[in-house]
DNA sequence: TATCCCGTAATACTGCTGCAACCTTCGCGA
DNA sequence: TCGCGAAGGTTGCAGCAGTATTACGGGATA
């Protein structure tokens, strides 16, 4: 899951990034409105945070303009501005949900998945592909109902996949699954991911097989 | 156990909160109805005790809401009103079990007990792995049918970890299991717990493994 | 008072992870 | 069919983030 993060105290920013991180969200991270614009045209995020008091303006008025650039994207406005008034306005203003600083990460992350289950459960409780079946919320992975442990990095790129079984999945897509854009890779460290992946599910007999589209992506397909 | 008690008197309140503790079981606390909708929101709680009388209106119009919403998380209503009419009309309208004020501890605990064993609760009521034998209901372990003491806080991640086994709990949901959303953690105590409690399995062979993933929890295992 | 729990912090340790070097495969054009 | 360049695959290695262990002391309990 990929968040996009627009809130202008960088240590806050920095804290929560690292606090999400660990429940295997990667997000991204803006102090302006405009520099969140671009971010939102160049990437297709899960969800949004919005910051209501920012350097250059109302970070409400953002939603409408989301909205209107066609952008269906869940926007979570956290804010200190949690006056029960305040909170209607940023509903009716088309928010999903509003959450006052300051919250408990879990919070977050619990109204995250409610909102995300929202759309016809966009959230998958389970995948299963070839002998796999996997979590995509607990972050777990079974073969015939016993634990595949693997590494955070791997265990992202195979959910993503896994979320999309059958279908490409960009390797742009991949990359911002698994990483922010704060920890730039200059390296083959993705293919290196997927190279110690296929070799783990290959020993694991996972039934599944990790496949190159070349110049476009991988996709999982059972065998 | 982690419960949701909602009760505008703060004294009561953390009373009860120190006496459940005691228990082994970790309480949110709320004085509004409206602050604790948020947190049903966001939580899984196990159950939540429910006030009639608060501020911000008759306790009993939070049930159909909370259930309207999905959730079907048991729910105890405590007070002092407790007319035989009036326990009548909070059963009727969705309650699972009403308790009047004052009551025992030890009768709530007994009851919540009973509320998680019925069908609807997923709550197993032994789970055995290795030589252990556990209740997570009463919070008892035992290893060939000899009480196995454990501190508190040992006793609660053995149980979330139990209740899960064979599988990953994430770090996140092992400090939500141990700690309230009062009680920071800016150490690595959770990690001290573990080693501590790794160190006495070990010592009473109690056939089971606590093993790490990294960057992601731990999981609890049968040698 | 003695005991035990528990958070903190210092220290040691482990293995994930990014990097880079090198190898293989693919696709395209001649 | 062959050659070539680019994309992808594999693997050793060093660095370091995350985890393990343990001692210490405050505080609760009896």
């Amino acid at each position: 899951m990929r968040l996009l993060l627009i809130e202008d105290e960088r240590e806050l920013a920095a804290a929560l990034s690292v606090a999400l991180s660990k429940h295997g969200i990667v997000t991204d991270h803006a102090t302006h409105l405009a520099d969140a614009f671009e971010l939102t045209l160049q990437n297709n995020y899960d969800a949004i945070l919005l910051d209501r008091r920012l350097p250059d303006g109302e970070g409400l008025t953002f939603i409408p303009k989301l909205r209107q650039a066609g952008t269906d994207t869940p926007i979570i406005v956290l804010t200190a501005r949690n006056e029960p008034l305040e909170r209607v306005e940023g509903l009716d203003i088309g928010a999903d949900d509003y959450l006052g600083k300051p919250f408990l990460v879990e919070e977050l992350t619990a109204r995250l998945r409610a909102v995300l289950r929202r759309p016809a459960g966009l959230a998958e409780l389970q995948i299963s592909a070839g002998r796999l079946v996997i979590d995509p919320l607990h972050l777990n992975v079974t073969i015939n109902a016993t634990q595949f442990d693997l590494p955070r990095r791997e265990l992202l790129v195979l959910v993503t996949l896994a979320k999309r079984r059958d279908k490409t999945v960009l390797r742009s897509t991949l990359e911002a699954a698994v990483y922010n854009y704060e920890e730039e890779i200059q390296s083959n460290a993705l293919d290196a991911h997927i190279s110690r992946l296929r070799k783990r599910l290959l020993d694991a007999g996972a039934g599944v097989t990790i496949h190159n589209i070349r110049g476009v992506g991988y996709l999982l397909k059972e065998d």
